[in-house]
DNA sequence: GGCGATTTTTAGATTCGCCTAAATTGTCTT
DNA sequence: AAGACAATTTAGGCGAATCTAAAAATCGCC
């Protein structure tokens, strides 16, 4: 059982990642944009996975994670996620700010490290983004999430996670109130527009645009 | 001012350590076997090093740390003994368990989380070995340690980092209390096989060979 | 001061991760 | 059902970091 190299971490990564994502054969071209590589790269290196029993693939026809990979991809997810929630918790960063380092982070090898960081930080079951952490075994213990803007009125759902992460939709967010964790309520759907009349945390009401609907990522609540 | 390689930041940290530690030019061998690596390895990374500007050297003749390889250098010892008592502190690790994760950690690239990491550890001094950190600078800013057996009657000194690192060393230690920072008075030393008698901490007074005051390495107080 | 031993460098190969260019396979449209 | 077009793979090459084997330079001993 030898380690991938950051390299295959990465690309295993971004496998789980697209196929929990979609359908379940990936494909090379989605990968190779993830990656900000070529397809010719990509490949190679769908061989070599495939070839240490992370994938399986048949020639031209998309890649499938395999039990093994799905594993060794979520150790790879749960050490990106306490790390980036090391970053804000302890350090200071804004959600925004952790993606760049936990991406380093989490190839630092040491199952020692990570179970004890997850115990310095309390065993958090999500990470700044709403995103859970799976556990030790790999586990993911957690609804799944929805985008508001395709739930029903009257829905009681908890804001977990952003799609959009810029500064612009942020300062919006702070502007009315709303974080990783409120409670909101749909009280009417505008047809004409798709806007949004919501309850935040049983006090505020307002309307979000559809926009707004469209990034806010939550769970029932 | 590109960033160096793994590889090469190991290279440099290793040169910069043989050249504190011993004269000014540094040879190919010693490199190697403090790398635990091939002679020809070393040859070939020297010369891009020096292309780089972080080292000079005349062939067969050595190699110099250039002013600006030694800040690289200590920028990644910094790193290196930030995180370590980042392990100690804040995750309860042993110290002789934060070698090889530290070694994996200094090569992280942000120079704001270092900054962070410093503050959350309220600028700590000295690593968990006793080792001083060099701030964002690189300048070191501590006395020079002495192995204890070195020092002469009447001596008043503190405990700052051990030469042995070994269980048994360390649980000798535990036993008779004393640790890092403990204050250490000379009382006497026997001439006949070099143990010295000593105060720990203005309390307990006891007798240690002379093979445990040659690990012990102190600075005065 | 010369010669054998040691140290260091060079030469040539390998693996990894990436690339471009070209060939191949699959799909879709008409 | 046959091209045209898109997706994928193969071929060949490159830089980084390593190795072994062999050549070159230096050191040190007599």
């Amino acid at each position: 059982m030898i380690d991938l190299s950051f390299a295959e971490e990465n690309y295993l990564k971004a496998i789980y990642h697209l196929s929990s994502a979609g359908q379940n054969q990936v494909n090379t071209n989605a990968i190779a944009e993830r990656l900000e590589t070529k397809p010719a790269s990509v490949s190679d290196m769908i061989r070599k996975l495939s070839e240490k029993g992370v994938i399986s693939y048949v020639k031209y026809q998309g890649v499938n994670i395999t039990e093994d990979g799905k594993k060794k991809a979520l150790w790879v997810i749960r050490k990106h996620r306490l790390w980036e929630v090391f970053l804000v918790e302890k350090l200071n960063f804004h959600w925004d700010e952790v993606h760049d380092i936990a991406e380093q982070l989490e190839h630092i090898r040491s199952s020692l490290l990570i179970s004890r960081l997850d115990e310095f930080l309390g065993y958090p079951k999500f990470d700044p983004h709403g995103d859970p952490i799976p556990d030790a075994e790999g586990i993911i213990s957690s609804k799944p999430r929805m985008i508001l803007s395709g739930l029903n009125v009257k829905s009681k759902v908890k804001l977990v996670s952003l799609k959009d992460t810029g500064n612009a939709f942020l300062n919006y967010l702070d502007r009315i109130g709303m974080k990783i964790g409120s409670r909101i309520r749909i009280l009417d759907i505008i047809e004409f527009d798709g806007s949004v009349e919501i309850e935040i945390d049983n006090r505020k009401r307002l309307t979000i645009s559809k926009r707004v609907a469209d990034n806010l990522l939550v769970v029932a609540d």
